[in-house]
DNA sequence: CTGAAAGCGCTTACAG
DNA sequence: CTGAAAGCGCTTACAG
């Protein structure tokens, strides 16, 4: 056990521990000569702080809570990970709580658990990021929150997101541009907002384009690959099935891809197929997919970098905790042009260039 | 915030601190009157121990560290899960570490968390669980660890585990019972000892039933879903194909099922497919895979009672610290009576019933 | 720019 | 069975 401490330090280099204090904690007032000297004893020592004193006498705890609704999910993987890699660059500890979004008690289990562990900022991953109860919970704990992809009250706290409902209508324009018509979409769980979102940039950019929506071929799906299969069947297995489908997320598209096969549809040759996420299974998928990157450990890693921001208590509305990432397009091939005697001629499109 | 400590409940309840520490610590040696009286006034005040006050005087962190290689995986969201839960019951706090078993550096990483996070007890899952480099480290720091499905070294530690190779040599006979007698078996990553278990149960079930392993149907993957794509194609599009295939895990068995019904098989009737695990992907195939299911939550609850055990650092070779979960054969779709056509005959297997 | 004193809220010996 | 004293290793005011 390093049974070094801040003394021994202090002693070595011969100054206070206030001083010591002063140079862990990367103050200002320490001349460069004696900051430097405490470094190399703290070096030479190999000194790490106690967190434990560290919080006890500041009352800080360096320690963030990331609250998710289903931890089992590789979407809640990805922002783990990135939420843990900075906490550890920034010295914060990072604690994963599961938090049921349909618990009745979820208000109290959240509060319990901010008080138990004395956090110092939380981490709200969607769909709990729109839960009015939970930050009204936060708010009145005053304890700094940032959200994740929020869909409303964008003045409640420091917010990372990306544009979903842009990079929906560009997905939908890329199908489109490779001669698409006729594109069915099968919408996230309603529960989530984005959901909303990424439907509202496809309609946008059929509208666009003058595409009529066929009803029939928008269907609502909740995430989860089941979903994918079932409505992945009614859309193919109609006769008048669309030349592509857009899945809100790719475990939907994969279950979508499963059922083309066992249709006996190429993909893509009879139907496009892509999703929405770049998740793991997208990439092994075969034919892989072709999906939206969402920027999932650097929204994470973004969200650790606004609590850890001293500014940040004093001053949520500030643009500059606003945090906007970018998404990526990802073409791979499970999207293709559209079959060609099903191309609808006279709508202004080109006739489609191949080679993508 | 709670301003409320323990001397305020010590003030109200007319004893002295010391005697209020006794009580929320369930130590012994306080008359009943006086421990009501206390514990009443702590729900009176909605008391919460400072964790900080008391890591610092007892140099106890009451804090679990969980080193997992890949934690974007289902089985380490299943295993982070459960942990979680069991630690929370506890009124112990959970770190989920991720830790790469290929970094050269990995011991190192490992002894800076523990002694940074001063955690009181470590658990590594596989394959983590038999890296004896990292033993090394946690022997050294005299932290004690519990070690989930752990393949050699038992003595080193406490284990918690399930009987791998008897679970895949039942999944054998549960195939050889409905009338199999070519069967295909894909093993998982050889970096994960399990994989070596599970082949030798299905090894041994395919000797005691006689039947000749062709070991052109015997091929290696690494637990990916690609694997199962890939191998699942070199198996079933041989014109000498296997009726059943056995995946090591559920991800592969998925991928062996896309690849089927892309070759056009019917599932079961054509070829029988089995996994490992009860995946949530399981359950969402179609068909859904007949698979064993994993104690994994259990397994990690199971670590975390060892661990909190104050005789588990005494003893670790006591048999009670060695924890044998239970596994389960979940019957589903996927796997079915053998093609009529290509059951051998007279090979000591009675004709299959219907029914299952 | 630097330091001496007090205190954070518990638990650990030590008494009785 | 119960308590008074000291201390865990830091940081927070407060001085200078």
């Amino acid at each position: 056990m390093s049974a070094i401490t801040i003394k021994d330090v202090a002693t070595r280099a011969g100054v206070s521990t206030k001083t010591v204090s002063r140079v862990i904690n990367g103050e200002r007032h320490v001349r460069p000569q004696v900051r430097d000297a405490v470094l190399r004893v703290v070096d030479d020592l190999d000194y790490r702080p106690n967190a434990f004193a560290r919080s006890l006498s500041s009352s800080r705890s360096y320690l963030l809570g990331l609250f998710i609704d289903d931890p089992t999910t590789g979407y809640a993987a990805d922002i783990q990970l990135g939420a843990l890699t900075r906490c550890r660059e920034r010295s914060y500890h990072l604690v994963v709580e599961p938090l049921d979004r349909t618990a009745p008690d979820r208000a109290d289990i959240l509060a319990k658990i901010v008080r138990d562990l004395r956090l110092d900022g939380a981490i709200l991953a969607p769909p709990l990021c729109d839960d009015v109860v939970l930050l009204d919970v936060l708010d009145a704990a005053n304890l700094p929150y940032v959200r994740i992809s929020p869909h409303g009250e964008p003045e409640r706290s420091g917010l990372v997101f990306m544009d979903d409902e842009a990079a929906a209508r560009e997905m939908t324009e890329h199908l489109i541009a490779l001669g698409h018509t006729d594109i069915g979409f099968i919408e996230g769980d309603p529960g989530h907002n984005v959901s909303a979102e990424r439907k509202r940039g496809f309609m946008a950019a059929m509208a666009a384009a003058a595409l009529p929506v066929n009803t029939a071929h928008v269907l609502v799906g909740d995430f989860n690959i089941r979903s994918g299969l079932t409505l992945g069947d009614q859309l193919l297995a109609a006769p008048n099935r669309p030349t592509a489908v857009f899945a809100s997320n790719d475990e939907m598209a994969l279950g979508v891809l499963i059922t083309a096969i066992r249709l006996g549809l190429a993909v893509p040759a009879d139907v496009s197929i892509v999703g929405f996420d770049d998740a793991p299974l997208a990439r092994a998928a075969w034919p892989r997919l072709t999906t939206v990157r969402q920027p999932k450990a650097q929204m994470a890693a973004a969200a650790v970098d606004l609590l850890v921001d001293p500014r940040y208590r004093g001053d949520i509305q500030a643009p500059e905790f606003k945090t906007l990432l970018g998404y990526e397009i990802v073409l791979r091939e499970s999207a293709g042009l559209a079959p060609v005697s099903r191309v609808v001629a006279g709508e202004g499109l080109e006739p489609p260039t191949p080679g993508l």
